[in-house]
DNA sequence: ACTAATGTCCTTTTT
DNA sequence: GGACATTAGT
């Protein structure tokens, strides 16, 4: 095995972090400062040293970034087979889903439990809250999502449902009583159903880990712990840590306090602030030299975060160099905001710069709607991150409903799902049929069972048995042919329902062609449940841009990035209104714009049309709170107000000063018209 | 008890 | 513009 010359290839800072000895570490590193790098440098040292890979435990923020990490620090090692590199590596959900499959049965679990994934969970919530707040009319009771929120919140954060309800839903705080009985509810029927949610994948590893028994296990198995982006890690996750390595104290964590965006899911910039003292024995590392962006952007960058109050003091250093400064542009709407960015990005492609190097970030996905609209209109390719999951989608989650009863009989939501697709069949008749199958034992003689329905619905059940049973003595075959065998008892249900069908029908296809690579079924629904993101040409098109939200960039870079729609009614969101929420707000706009190398534009749309009529907007306040001398500022504006028609003439104008708040100390540049803007007259 | 038609409310980020 | 609740009809 050829050395790795460790100081030559990584600067002073990651190679003390790198070549650390054991003991708990701390490294704080800034956007763009060799953070992964310096992991997996870290990773491989270890295996250098002698340290076994399957001692080492990576816990990243997506699978995709553990199995990134892993064949990087297999090239460097030259280990041969890539995807071999016995390290266990992924998510905290996924690295607690293969334990539970495995020792589950020690606290009760049973191997073959199915996980509920956000919408699942919810559906079954929202029929426990109709059970409990029945009293109220249905538009006045709390919502599943609420419901869902306040749970989650009360778990990860490891405090009691009266305290979630305090802190996240005070209005509702009269209804303690009912909550909990929802809470209980909730965790009952899952335990009925055999199905586990995000949440108990999480708090059963940490139960597991209490046991003395598999304290000593996990001690045995993780010789050196490593968790990256624990700027977003909740307190549930900071205990697992803490137990797993509380007796060898080989824990490295890496983050930056700077790009925790994820409070809504509970996460606790608290863990990564406290770590000395969890740790007292911790070496804390900073990496604080840029090696992504220009001066000009990483200025912007630091001038965005210094607005924040509450944060570790950071010298965040460039050392490329260049004369180009971001833009603001202000567009007339969305419309025109979608051509400018398409006109651009085609100007960029033609510059030489390949289109994978370019994205277009925003702060919720459906913002991205009319840019899509645009794309495609000329023919620009992309691919789309964030917003609804792949196996989200409503005909995805049909089909696999069918595996899931498969492998797991008791699965309520499931049963549901499948049941509510049939007609003659509505939840009543679902509850009943549910009631009875539920007890078995076996699918094998379900179509023996039989109910006293109504005609419509009998023959729908006997149809829905005959399935189930033809499943059921193919449940060896390869998951591919039995979605292939679903597809075909689906096809008329989805012809009907949906306009769209054929795109659908395209989408099931490719389940079945993704599902080819695995064997055992339980494997491959917890796989999809648990994967981020699933695009079926992701990573192949070379030819297509990127659109993503903003916190899906996360971690990741990009030679251009057009961060679009800053508005006043999009950034900081509306619903962020306390001031932690909009410090975190400001830190999404930090990791937007950290994620640019060499080209930043930060558009916005003056006006927009939406199905509520016509609103005005200015810009972002937190553009507008910036001094201008890191940005290039142009605002393209009609010269005169009309309605929609293409051949009104346009006029370049600055008049910032209308929508900007006056700053003398930092006089704005004049920029000429067509320095960099696209031709006018194409529009 | 189910279905189709009509009315009303909300509108973020995701493992 | 879409999800979800209510209402009226089968």
């Amino acid at each position: 095995m050829s050395k790795i010359d460790f100081q030559k290839e990584l600067n002073s800072e990651q190679y003390r972090a790198v070549t650390a000895p054991d003991g708990p570490h701390l490294i704080l590193a800034g956007a763009g400062s060799g953070k992964t790098r310096t992991l997996v440098y870290r990773v491989a040292y270890l295996i250098e040293q002698g340290v076994k890979p399957e001692k080492i435990l990576l816990l990243t923020f997506t699978n995709k970034a553990a199995n990134e990490m892993m064949s990087r620090v297999a090239e460097l090692l030259h280990w041969q087979d890539k995807n071999k590199l016995p390290i266990w590596g992924g998510t905290f959900h996924s690295i607690a889903n293969r334990l539970l499959r495995f020792y589950g049965a020690k606290i009760g679990i049973q191997n073959n439990f199915n996980i509920l994934d956000e919408d699942d969970a919810k559906s079954l919530l929202k029929n426990i809250i109709s059970e409990f707040f029945g009293h109220l009319a249905a538009n006045r009771r709390p919502n599943a999502s609420l419901a869902k929120e306040l749970i989650s919140f009360s778990i990860n954060s490891r405090i009691s449902l009266a305290e979630a309800l305090e802190i996240k839903f005070s209005e509702w705080q009269n209804f303690l009583e009912l909550f909990e009985k929802v809470a209980a509810e909730y965790q009952k029927r899952k335990k009925l159903s055999n199905v586990l949610d995000f949440d108990d994948l999480l708090l059963y590893w940490k139960i597991l880990t209490e046991d003395s028994e598999m304290q000593k296990i996990f001690d045995q198995k993780w010789q050196y712990v490593l968790v990256d982006e624990y700027q977003d890690t909740n307190t549930l996750q900071a205990e697992i840590i803490f137990n797993l390595s509380k007796n060898h104290q080989n824990i490295l964590v890496v983050g930056d306090d700077a790009q925790s965006i994820y409070s809504f899911r509970a996460a606790n910039i608290q863990n990564i602030l406290d770590f000395p003292k969890v740790f007292p024995r911790a070496t804390v590392y900073k990496l604080e030299t840029n090696y992504r962006s220009t001066p000009e952007i990483l200025a912007l960058a630091n001038e965005i975060i210094a607005l924040n109050t509450n944060q570790f003091a950071k010298n965040l250093q460039a050392i490329l160099t260049s004369y180009v400064k971001p833009e603001l542009i202000a567009l007339e709407n969305n419309l025109r905001e979608a051509k400018w960015i398409a006109d651009r990005i085609e100007a960029l492609i033609a510059e030489g710069v390949p289109a994978i190097e370019i994205v277009v970030l925003f702060r919720a996905s459906h913002h991205s709607q009319s840019l899509e609209m645009e794309l495609n209109r000329r023919g620009i390719a992309y691919q789309m991150r964030g917003g609804l999951r792949f196996f989200d989608r409503a005909h995805i989650k049909d089909i696999l409903a069918w595996l899931k009863v498969l492998t797991n009989t008791k699965d309520e939501v499931a049963w549901a799902r499948i049941l509510n697709l049939y007609p003659g069949i509505g939840p009543a008749t679902a509850q009943k049929i549910y009631a009875q199958v539920s007890g078995l034992e076996s699918l094998e003689n379900i179509d023996q069972v039989a109910f006293n329905l109504g005609s419509k619905a009998q023959t729908s059940w006997q149809q829905i048995s005959q399935v189930m049973t033809s499943l059921f003595r193919q449940q060896k075959a390869n998951p591919a042919e039995l979605i292939r065998m679903l597809i075909k008892e689906y096809q008329e249900y989805l012809t009907a329902q949906y306009p769209d069908y054929r795109q659908r029908s395209e989408d099931l296809e490719q389940l079945a062609i993704f599902s080819s690579s695995y064997q055992d079924l339980n494997a491959f629904l917890s796989e999809i449940t648990l994967q981020e993101k699933f695009n079926a040409d992701d990573g192949h098109d070379q030819e297509a841009i990127i659109l993503s939200t903003i916190h899906q960039a996360k971690g990741l870079e990009w030679q251009a990035v057009f961060l679009m729609n800053l508005t006043n009614k999009s950034l900081p969101h509306p619903l962020a209104v306390s001031e932690t929420e909009q410090e975190e707000e400001r830190r999404l706009f930090y990791v937007a714009v950290t994620r640019a190398k060499k080209h930043l534009y930060l558009t916005y749309p003056m006006s927009q049309f939406s199905y509520d009529g016509y609103k005005s907007l200015t810009a972002s306040p937190f553009v507008s709170q910036l001094a201008t001398t890191f940005l290039n500022y142009n605002h393209l504006a009609r010269s005169t107000m009309t309605t929609e028609s293409d051949d009104t003439e346009y006029s370049f104008e600055d008049t910032a000063g209308d929508f900007w708040e006056e700053d003398t100390k930092h006089p704005r540049q004049k920029i000429k018209p067509g320095d960099f803007l696209p031709d006018i007259e194409d529009w």
